[in-house]
DNA sequence: TGCATTAACTTTGTGATACAAAGTTAATGC
DNA sequence: GCATTAACTTTGTATCACAAAGTTAATGCA
């Protein structure tokens, strides 16, 4: 049986599963493209990044000339909760698409 | 990029996927043994029944002899609904561990 | 010098909902 | 007829996703 109490809920929220994807699959985003590929508002997005700053997941660089510009990206633990998050998923598909 | 506006959110939650998983991966389940193996209390159980009802991803069958039973299983709806869901996750999966 | 513009926020309000606890109904078996 | 059990229903609470509007600070152009 799939052990549904590890499934890391702070992950697992669509919003947030999404911002997760995308800094998985490329190193850093600026604020204003994850706005733009996402399609949330500001107050939502930044909200969501909060909470993943909040338990370790992402990290921020800031550009030091010229318009402010914060770049997001996954911490070392943000990746590690991410690969188990993956794994989880995994299970689900694989008992999901037995079809016993 | 993954449209992750496709994720099925009636799915998506937690305890109502963890309720999809178990009867996708076996026919039929008593409520009482949803109950033992995913430690929901009875109101927060039959609440996410409900709401899979209610979309028609899930149905119920009652013994009609013996002690009130109810069996829950998953209807055709309920399986599409789930394989699609689950395409998805593939989505994230590869595209999460693609670490580009 | 100052004014419009823009990025990155913060604050606030609302509506939805996960979850637990306790109560209800109806049937069984002793 | 009384305790027990399954399957609910009802109610209350606390959380939280999300949007809208306001704030701050920096830029570049008139």
């Amino acid at each position: 049986m799939i052990d549904f109490d590890k499934l890391d809920k702070t992950i697992h929220e669509k919003g947030r599963l999404s911002i997760m994807t995308m800094l998985a699959s490329r190193g850093e985003w600026k604020f204003q493209e994850l706005k733009d590929q996402l399609k949330m508002s500001d107050g939502n997005l930044i909200t969501h990044l909060r909470s993943l700053q909040k338990v370790g997941y992402v990290s921020t660089k800031k550009e030091i000339k010229g318009r402010k510009i914060t770049k997001y990206l996954l911490t070392r633990s943000g990746k590690k909760a991410f690969k188990e998050y993956l794994g989880l998923l995994e299970q689900i598909v694989t008992q999901g698409s037995s079809e016993s």
